[in-house]
DNA sequence: TTATAAAAATGATATTTATCATGTTATAAT
DNA sequence: ATTATAACATGATAAATATCATTTTTATAA
């Protein structure tokens, strides 16, 4: 009856332990909207006094530094939820949230998930879980980045991207990041960033079908990366 | 009465939360014992079933690359507890946990942990905390890792032993890490790091005694960070 | 105390990566 | 369609960092 219900952030999320009028209340409480490719779901800094479900679409997480480069910290896609960690904390977004692509988000207020999470202990179990698993995922993600070059980092990228957003019908990566924002995740210059995909495309691993990336030689780059 | 009661683990962790009986069930379930600096608390790929109290002493967590570094994701001290995340995610340890200086340990079984979890809400809120301050230290780490030079991170490192760790009487830093360690901590080759404290010493930033280092001017190193 | 190993230090050099400059191609607005 | 703008691309060069070699110093065990 309800689209809580059947969405698919109920069935990927930590949300999945709500029971049928936990469903009810929650989509009384939720307000839909949609988000442009480039628009900000929120900034930096803001307070955001609730969490949002991303519905479709596909997302980045990522802050300013000094020198002006937006480092990307992860990539988020229908079925997540964001903003869990400043809701929990207490604390301002300590990251930008932006469309990659257009977004269809939900926004749960506050009050509601903490019902949730004092109420129910598979609920709460689940939350604590995902935000352990961001965690582990950052930890591992900032060794790679430090202990890898960039060519690896590029190589593993590439494989992520290929492997959590999947392809589209001609083999292109569904996720279409620009080259810069590319550079964001793997932290480098954007000219670096090119200059390493024109050498993968030379070398076979990859194929540059306009701003579109096809992964050519999945084995090849997977030695690369590691 | 019983000892866990003023700990200083009781006082500073999520463990602050718990009431008079469940701090006597979690004194009756503890063992206490030693680690001496070098040695393990546990291994990257083990099972741990429990978290780990630091009653004192200084500890890093790190994980081993493929080209052998050891890069240290972060030095725990007492106070906090160990071992959260894998016992939460059901895992084994993401990362091993050694003592940088002899520690004084209590290992708590996983049961009884769960068991404050799902009877007592403001400890899983603090536990929940705990974990979400580490994730927004660990996302802001990463991003120093990426976008700051080597010179900059050894500077903000520094800086961020003294504040955290405190200094000796002759005012050198506490925590004394080999400069393979501390290389480790800002993910660089071992040489470069020595080199760069060489030159941190010409500068008259830092002063070198023996192993120990003595920071001599903040405000530049501040500014030398940024 | 001496032998031995580990840690720290430094030089020479190679490699990686960033930066700046400039050109090209694609995209969007008029 | 035409112009303006942003994204992509590539070359030349500089700067940062890693690697390898060697020496000095410090810690540790026989």
């Amino acid at each position: 009856m309800n689209k809580c219900d059947q969405c698919i952030v109920r069935q990927l999320s930590s949300l999945k332990a709500l029971n049928k009028d936990e469903v009810v209340k929650l989509a009384n409480s939720k307000t839909t909207y949609k988000i442009k490719k480039g628009e900000a779901i929120f900034e930096e800094g803001e307070v955001t006094n609730g969490v949002f479900c991303i519905k479709d679409g596909v997302g980045k997480l990522s802050k300013l530094s000094a020198n002006g480069k937006d480092q990307i910290v992860k990539l988020v896609q229908s079925g997540e939820l964001l903003g869990q960690r400043s809701m929990i904390s207490n604390e301002p977004a300590n990251l930008s949230a932006k469309a990659v692509a257009d977004m269809e988000v939900c926004f749960i207020p506050k009050t509601e998930i903490l019902h949730f999470f004092n109420n129910n202990n598979q609920f709460s179990m689940n939350l604590m879980q995902s935000v352990c698993e961001d965690l582990k995922e950052s930890e591992n993600n900032k060794i790679a980045l430090v202990q890898k070059t960039v060519k690896q980092r590029l190589a593993e990228t590439l494989l992520h991207l290929d492997d959590a957003f999947g392809e589209n019908a001609d083999k292109t990566l569904k996720v279409q990041l620009t080259r810069e924002e590319l550079a964001g995740i793997i932290g480098t210059a954007t000219e670096s960033c090119i200059r390493l995909l024109s050498d993968f495309n030379k070398l076979g691993l990859i194929e540059l079908v306009g701003k579109k990336i096809m992964l050519k030689d999945i084995r090849a780059l997977k030695k690369m990366a590691e």
